[in-house]
DNA sequence: CTAGTATACTTGTCTGACGATTCTGCTCGG
DNA sequence: CCGAGCAGAATCGTCAGACAAGTATACTAG
C-alpha cells in the first residue's frame, strides 16, 4: 500500500499475515457476501491451526467485515439500505472532522495528491479493484494527514465497510471514474483555499454521490432478483 | 449498567465475563497505568487457560485500553497530554454529530435523562467511581439514541480509553459534580429546543472544560513527581 | 565502567482433545 | 402428503501441554 513511503514492514506474524490475505480476498468481493466461513475452512486453506484461524475471524468480526453469534459460524455480510446509510452517516461525520480541521490550516496533505494521481492513472483500466483501492487510498490519506491516531482508528474501521461495498459491487461500476477525480479535485482545492465550510460541503457532496451510486445499485440488484 | 431497560443477559461466555471484568479493574484505576499485564497473570488470577487470557488482552489493547507489541507485555497506557487531546477532539468530532442530529428533530434521549437524575442522586456521594460511570452513562445514551450502531460502536472506543483517564484522576476530582450536571441539562435543553447549533456549542463548551480538568490535573501531577 | 554474552521470562504458534450448541436430514405420526 | 420431533453431523468454546522464537535482564570479562 505505502511501502517505500512509511518503510513499513510486511507482516512479520503469521496472524497478521492471515488476517490481511483473508481481509482482502473479504473487500475485493473474492468472498461473496453470504458466504460462510469457518475456521476449519480458514485453517485448511492456510495451513494454519485453528487457534489462529479463529484469533483472524474474531478480528475480522470486530471490524463489522464479518458477522457472527455465539456458536454460528461467521459470515460476509450483505449490506442493507439501512447498512449503508448508516455507513455514510458515519463516515461523513469523521471526514467532514478532517477536511475541516485540514483547510483551517490550509494544508494540502501530499498523500492525497499522490493517491489522486494514482487514480487518474488508472482510470482507463478495466481493473476495478485498483480503482477502488486507489479511491480508498485518497480518503485515507486526508484522515491520517489531520495527524489524530484515535481519528484515523475510527475511519479505518469505517473505510474497511466502505471497501467491502465498492468492492461488492465493483463488477458494475455507474459512472465514469472521473467524475470521481474531479469531486476529489474540489475538495482539495477548497483545503488549498483555506475554506472549511467549502470543503465541508464538498466532500458532502461526493459522499452522498457516492451513497447514490451505491444505493441504486442495490436497488437494481435486488428488483433483478426479484425477477428471477 | 442497563440490566432492567435491555433486558441484557451477563455474559455469558467465559471469555467474555474475563474480558468485562479486566476492563472494568483497568477503567477504575485498580489497574494502575504502567503496570503490566501477563497472559499467565491473568490466566493465574481467574483460573482460565492462557489462550483464554491471550484473547482477553488482545480484545483490550484493539480497544485502545492496552498497550502491546510484539513479544512485550502489554501494559495499561498512561495517556499524556497529546493523547488527551487527541482523545478529545476524537470525542467531540462523534458526540458533536450526535447531539446536531438530535437536535434536528428535537428528540431528548429518556436514557440520558435518566443518566441525569442518577448523577444528580450521587453527586454528594464520596464515591467517585460511581459518579464517573453516570457521567459516561449519560453521554453513551446521547449518542446511542441516534440510532446509527457505526456511530454508538466509535463511541464507545473513545468512551473506553475517556473512562480510563477519569478513573485514574478520580481520586481528586477539582470540581463539584454539580456543575457537569448543570452543563449536562444546558446542552439537553438545547437539544430540546430543536438548536442544533447552541447544542453543539454547549457540548463543545462541556467537553472543553472536561478536557481542562483533565490537564490541570496531569501537570499537577507531574509537578509534584518532578518535586519529589 | 562499558560491552558482550548467557539465562530467564514472555509471547507466538501448534497439536490434540472434550463438552456444548446449532443445524440438518430423517423418521414417524396425523 | 405434510408437519413435528428426534438423532446425527458439523461447528464452536475452552482447555491442557508443548516447543520455538524473541526480549529483557543480569552477569562476566575486558
Amino acid at each position: 500500500m505505502d511501502g517505500q513511503t512509511s518503510f513499513s514492514l510486511g507482516p512479520s506474524s503469521l496472524t497478521e499475515a492471515l488476517y490481511e490475505s483473508v481481509r482482502k480476498r473479504i473487500v475485493n468481493g473474492e468472498i461473496a457476501p453470504g458466504e460462510k466461513l469457518t475456521e476449519i475452512r480458514i485453517a485448511g486453506e492456510y495451513s494454519v491451526a485453528r487457534p489462529t484461524a479463529k484469533a483472524c475471524l474474531e478480528r475480522l468480526t470486530a471490524l463489522g467485515l464479518l458477522r457472527r453469534t455465539t456458536h454460528k459460524t461467521a459470515v460476509v455480510p450483505k449490506l442493507d439500505e439501512d447498512d449503508i446509510r448508516d455507513l455514510y452517516f458515519s463516515r461523513e461525520t469523521v471526514e467532514r472532522a478532517a477536511v475541516a480541521a485540514l483547510a483551517r490550516t490550509a494544508t494540502v496533505p501530499q498523500a492525497a495528491a499522490r493517491a489522486q494521481a494514482a487514480m487518474k492513472a488508472v482510470a482507463g483500466d478495466m481493473a476495478f479493484a485498483s480503482q477502488v483501492e486507489a479511491d480508498i487510498a485518497f480518503h485515507s490519506a486526508l484522515v491520517a494527514a489531520v495527524g489524530s491516531r484515535r481519528l484515523a482508528r475510527m475511519h479505518e474501521v469505517i473505510l474497511g465497510e466502505v471497501h467491502l461495498t465498492m468492492g461488492q459491487f465493483q463488477a458494475h461500476r455507474t459512472t465514469h471514474p472521473m467524475n470521481v477525480v474531479h469531486e476529489h479535485d474540489d475538495i482539495l482545492k477548497a483545503i488549498g483555499d483555506g475554506d472549511p465550510e467549502r470543503a465541508q460541503q464538498r466532500l458532502a457532496h461526493h459522499l452522498d454521490q457516492a451513497q447514490g451510486r451505491l444505493l441504486g445499485q442495490l436497488r437494481r440488484e435486488r428488483s433483478e432478483e426479484a425477477t428471477a
